[in-house]
DNA sequence: ATCTTGATTGAATGCTCATTCAGTGGATGA
DNA sequence: TCATCCACTGAATGAGCATTCAATCAAGAT
């Protein structure tokens, strides 16, 4: 767990050399932020090999939001991290474990914000609800390159058990810590009720997400979390308020 | 409009010569069941245009949904019919014509459904809502084939402008009507309220769809129904009300 | 200054696949 | 029966791409 996340020396190092990558929507120009500072690093020709793989697994999302997963060449993610073609399978036996890896980092991120949301709101279901909504519209994990790739990897998930297996687990466990959240706030200690609750939760925050992937015009993080805040307050009167509706 | 609808001669032929490419879980063998039935076609060497092209369209389905998009060849999708590998230059100019006419076919689909979901419940916006809600699960729309099919297109969605133009009209259109179906059962006219249900409940689809494709342990069609009447129960209890909870 | 270790390069290799097209064959009409 | 018209076949072609690896280079250790 958390292969990505452990205590790897995340100087602020520009991880992405080569700019004509980086040309997303405006809004998102300021994720991940901790790679793009200007440092030296930039000219730098080696480095350490976890901020190497890294630095390739992010130019990897780049290119399958930018290209799409069936237009993504192994040069193309060289290129993108400013390398020449051999590298990546210096760092990553094949194409296949590359993008296993590359799931697998934003099934781990998504798991650390998800523990982070949780923490932060002691104790009280019902702010940890909030704070989890809240968390899946953060600008760090909901955005659209991010989205695109989530999606790209759907799409092949059924023919792919190894993707599939490497959210299933999380999946279910998170389904489960939302029907104890839900299961303390229904009075009624109604199971059945918790569980469907949560699933509505989760499919709202995944059709918000996929809105706001296909639809970035009608639809922004903001909307969403108002959307599930004004969901949450239907459910559950007694414990969540409707959402400011004057915007 | 409807190119694949419009009063082509959909005989009872089974356009399934090769039966390697059925095996889909039980539950969905029924399936487009007018392409199925036995018949003296199965054995057929030619076929008429329009027919044929609707034939690999549906094994390039198949193939989507068993391989992924990525893993999906013309040769297979040619196999997947029982023909030979030039056949599907021969009917679509290119691969990239033959995904896009197979996304349009979905599309198409989806839109005929959506109408007749409209005409059958007359006039009473509630029920209309009811029956879009339901069209939305029937088995003919929503299974695991054609649902991996939809997201693998999502994935590439972001970068083949072609896709996403192709569904931006109707989904633009799906929801003025939605908007239209709520602000006529919310009596305050808020016009907000019935923007942000909308919106709501198409996400809920969506997620739900989701979650059909992705974890159809959790999960079933039935389970999906529920859980919009429920939620529609919530936003308007004046004109819903609560699914059977017995199951 | 030299050695060692490991990261990086990029030309070369060989495989996979979309596409082509000359040839086959079945159906329909004369 | 023959001719015409298409649907269809599948070997051949060549472009595109992942992968390999010998050579190069950088940085730290001695």
């Amino acid at each position: 767990m958390g292969i990505f996340h452990c205590g790897m020396p995340q100087s602020d190092l520009n991880l992405h050399q080569n700019s004509v990558n980086r040309d997303t929507t405006a809004k998102e120009s300021s994720e991940k932020d901790l790679v793009r500072t200007q440092s030296p690093a930039n000219s730098q020709r080696t480095l350490p090999r976890e901020l190497r793989r890294l630095q390739l697994i992010e130019s990897t999302i780049d290119c399958i939001a930018k290209r799409g997963l069936t237009d993504t060449r192994m040069a193309d993610v060289a290129a993108g991290a400013g390398l020449s073609v051999g590298i990546v399978n210096f760092h990553f036996d094949s194409k296949t474990t590359l993008l296993a890896e590359t799931l697998r980092y934003l099934a781990d991120e998504y798991h650390q914000a998800w523990i982070e949301a949780r923490n932060e709101s002691d104790e009280d279901p019902a702010k940890q609800l909030l704070s989890l909504t809240r968390m899946n519209f953060e600008p760090r994990i909901c955005n659209q390159r991010r989205i695109a790739v989530w999606y790209a990897f759907f799409g092949e998930a059924r023919s792919r058990p190894t993707y599939s297996n490497l959210c299933q687990q999380l999946d279910d466990d998170y389904l489960d810590q939302m029907r104890t959240l839900f299961g303390s706030l229904f009075d009624d200690g109604n199971e059945r009720r918790a569980h469907r609750a949560s699933l509505m939760l989760m499919a709202l925050w995944d059709g918000l997400w996929q809105n706001i992937l296909l639809n970035p015009d009608v639809f922004n993080t903001d909307e969403a979390v108002r959307a599930c805040e004004h969901w949450l307050a239907c459910m559950l009167p007694e414990h969540f308020k409707q959402p400011d509706n004057s915007a």
